[in-house]
DNA sequence: TCGCTTTGTCATGAT
DNA sequence: AAATCATGACAAAGC
């Protein structure tokens, strides 16, 4: 599988590039097995749903769908294989092997598109002009030769209509800033993005190579050469269109191709382009915006009119007339097309159907229900007539028009329009950008052990209870690192202390041994704003892990050596007079129940006092001779001692609940993020499926021929997915009525 | 001086 | 039952 992509990334994607440059398109796709995973993906990484989670570093992966080695995301990971299962699943009703795809043969030769396309000849057959007419989105645009038919790719994309060839450097770029200010009040529109796409016209090729050689009719696509689309600006509706393209050699090769071009549309969805990113919250809206708008128009009467309609010469009638004497094509096993009035029990492809002539058109196989049952979940026994051919078709060909035929897929894409809609909204009310999701993501997989790290601890310890600055003992060793951070933190923390030796809570044994010896007593309350006070800068959270442990040990405590270190004079310095000074210092930092304890000579510390278990505590005052007032002094130092540090333990977990809460909320601001993300990409997806069925459709029925030979007419007959996975050739007449009765089903369902 | 934050303390209830 | 812990409330101190 390396060697293999190695292989296709080095040799082939080379190949194809270079192809690609000289206007030849090669659809590299094509001779790769369904188990590789498509070009495109290869080349450009999967689809922006899964971008996210960087796999773009295919080639450090097994199978090309890995996990970023320095962003180890399994949840996204096992999310974007998922998604990306679904959405071949999705692909597999698709045809993998054709499409009809021959745009390039259209194109003027004089075509300047991109400098590709040196002749008309490119004759490549199929592919090459695959990937061309795939990308509406791609910009074909720029050469204005071509212009007349990038518009019709580009309607394809239900992008925009087609900008105006004479386009000045001015208008475009006034359009990109008219486009951009759409975009900001939220009318994403590509109808504007002009130079938008032309820059990603190359990379759209790319891709659309990979995305639609799945697609692509192999052999047979020449006959899509001749069919010339339009597409709806607005619906995204591919329609057929006259052109004067020189298709000749083409329908020498494939007789039955000089058929109308309204019965073949290239479909194939601008979202195709990989180079949508995940990250491109605008291209999402463009896209989004372009889906509602296709759905919208969907059912604009007015718009399938001009899909529709045909000039005089009505290519439409022309197109079922136009080969009488070409043979029936082989490739469509329509033997039973002859039964006008065929009932839903007719089924094109069922599988008695498949054996006989099925088997002969190659590309038709890939219509069989095998594949065809994922299609069926999702559009169920659809009335493809009534999606791909709306009423208006029958009037260009003169028959009364029936009503609108609903378009299931139409239906789903609304819901899941509104809902995007919706969600986008939101997301964008809310500021909420799916890269800094992406960024807090990351951020928050990595700072997991927020209140984990208990490894501070220890030092801390022994930094709080190094309070003495003369004593030498303990507080030499304080961190210095605590000290950059308590020197600036408070006047007080300035102060020096005495050799008297105030110390804060701890139950180290030597400091206790020479607070004894020293006969000292009290703690530094001070010492927890120096923790607090860096606690309290986001950035500096590494106080926060042994606050979580602080329980009896009260590291929480900054050294107060450091301090000493920071704030006190030079030893000489102080040699006059500092010890009265530090005595002042030392007064003032001593707690009030430090001062108690002085002044009713306590013999130990507070800190004993406090922390020592009940049992030792117990035996130390019964080493003593204490009056009643001392040892009520005592526990009420105890008391509030262990109060105290029982305040700070609450205050500290009140504001981690606050932390924990507030990154709760970033997560779930996460996830809805990439959900979004997801869905965005859920209805792209959908969308190119729609247009390919849509494509297919119009291929398949285009190709059906009666007992004499003639095309069926798409204003009398209509193609019709049963529930088994069939396909059926029924009226329209009936197909409407099928279509009226779906059209009420949900309704009653939403009742 | 006022407002705010931090901290210590008390009271109370839970463990 | 005593000790300890948790927490709301209050007030002092500091900024």
């Amino acid at each position: 599988m390396l060697s293999l992509k190695k292989y296709l990334t080095e040799g082939l994607l080379q190949f194809t590039i270079l192809l690609s440059l000289i206007g030849v398109r090669v659809d590299v796709d094509t001779y790769l097995t369904s188990q590789l995973p498509p070009l495109r993906e290869i080349i450009l990484g999967p689809s922006s749903a899964y971008t996210q989670t960087q796999f773009h570093n295919l080639r450090n992966t097994l199978d090309g769908y890995g996990v970023h080695p320095k962003s180890i995301d399994l949840d996204n990971y096992f999310t974007a294989r998922r998604l990306l299962s679904q959405v071949r699943a999705l692909d597999r009703f698709q045809v993998p092997t054709t499409e009809v795809n021959a745009w390039l043969v259209h194109r003027d030769p004089e075509g300047s598109v991109s400098g590709s396309q040196p002749s008309s000849g490119l004759t490549l057959e199929s592919s090459s002009g695959l990937q061309d007419v795939t990308g509406p989105d791609n910009g074909v645009r720029e050469s204005e030769t071509e212009q007349g038919f990038s518009e019709d790719l580009e309607d394809l994309g239900a992008v925009a209509p087609p900008v105006s060839g004479d386009l000045t450097k001015e208008d475009i770029d006034l359009i990109d800033i008219l486009w951009r200010q759409d975009i900001d009040l939220g009318a994403g529109r590509e109808i504007f993005d002009y130079s938008h796409r032309q820059k990603e016209q190359d990379v759209d090729k790319d891709l659309q190579d990979g995305a639609e050689q799945d697609d692509t009719w192999s052999g047979e696509g020449a006959e899509a050469l001749a069919r010339n689309l339009l597409v709806d600006g607005e619906t995204g509706e591919s329609f057929p269109a006259q052109f004067p393209a020189d298709i000749s050699s083409i329908t020498e090769a494939v007789p039955s191709e000089s058929e109308p071009p309204g019965l073949q549309n290239n479909l194939l969805s601008p979202l195709l382009t990989g180079t949508d990113s995940p990250f491109d919250l605008e291209q999402q809206w463009q896209d989004l915006m372009s889906i509602m708008e296709m759905q919208a128009m969907e059912v604009n009467t007015s718009t399938n009119e001009i899909l529709y309609s045909a000039p005089p010469g009505d290519p439409l009638s022309t197109n079922y007339s136009l080969a009488p004497n070409t043979p029936i094509n082989q490739n469509v096993s329509l033997h039973q097309a002859s039964l006008g009035g065929c009932s839903q029990d007719f089924s094109l492809f069922s599988p008695e159907v498949e054996s006989l002539p099925v088997a002969s058109s190659s590309t038709l196989l890939p219509l069989v229900p095998s594949n065809s049952t994922s299609l069926n979940s999702t559009f169920g026994s659809t009335n493809l007539a009534g999606l791909f051919f709306p009423p208006q078709l029958n009037g260009t060909a003169n028959d009364t028009a029936g009503p609108e035929l609903p378009d299931p897929l139409g239906g789903l894409l609304d819901e899941a329009m509104l809902d995007e809609i919706s969600l986008m909204d939101l997301a964008i009310e809310e500021g909420f950008n799916p890269v800094q999701a992406s960024q807090l993501e990351e951020e928050f997989d990595s700072d997991s052990g927020l209140s984990l790290d208990s490894s501070h601890s220890p030092s801390s310890l022994s930094s709080s209870e190094g309070s003495s600055s003369s004593s030498s003992s303990s507080s030499s060793s304080s961190s210095s690192s605590s000290s950059s951070s308590s020197s600036s933190s408070s006047s007080s923390a300035s102060s020096s202390f005495s050799e008297e030796g105030a110390v804060g809570y701890s139950s180290d044994s030597e400091t206790l041994d020479l607070e004894e010896a020293e006969g000292a007593v009290g703690y530094q309350p001070e010492y927890s704003k120096f923790c607090r006070m860096s606690y309290q800068d986001p950035s500096q959270l590494s106080c926060l892990p042994y606050l979580e442990h602080v329980g009896h040990n009260h590291t929480y405590n900054m050294a107060p050596s450091a301090l000493d270190s920071a704030d006190l004079p030079p030893p000489g310095a102080l040699k006059k007079g500092s010890k009265e000074k530090q005595a002042d210092f030392l007064d003032k930092q001593m707690s009030r129940d430090e001062h108690r304890a002085r002044a009713m000579k306590i013999p130990f510390t507070n800190d004993k006092i406090i922390n020592l278990p009940v049992e030792e505590f117990n035996e130390l005052l019964s080493k003593y001779q204490l009056s009643e007032a001392q040892l009520s002094l005592i526990r009420d130092i105890r008391r509030r001692g262990k109060n105290k540090m029982a305040a700070q333990n609450c205050r500290k977990r009140k504001l981690d609940t606050i932390l924990n809460l507030e990154r709760d909320v970033e997560d779930l601001q996460r996830d809805k993020a990439r959900l979004l993300r997801e869905k965005v990409e859920f209805l792209r997806s959908l969308r190119q499926m729609k247009q390919k069925v849509q494509s297919l459709y119009q291929e398949v029925f285009g190709r059906l021929r009666d007992e004499n030979g003639r095309p069926y007419s798409p204003s009398q007959y209509a193609l019709q997915y049963a529930g088994d996975g069939s396909v059926l050739l029924i009226p329209r007449t009936l197909a409407d009525q099928q279509a009226r009765r779906q059209e009420r089903k949900p309704k009653d369902r939403r009742k």
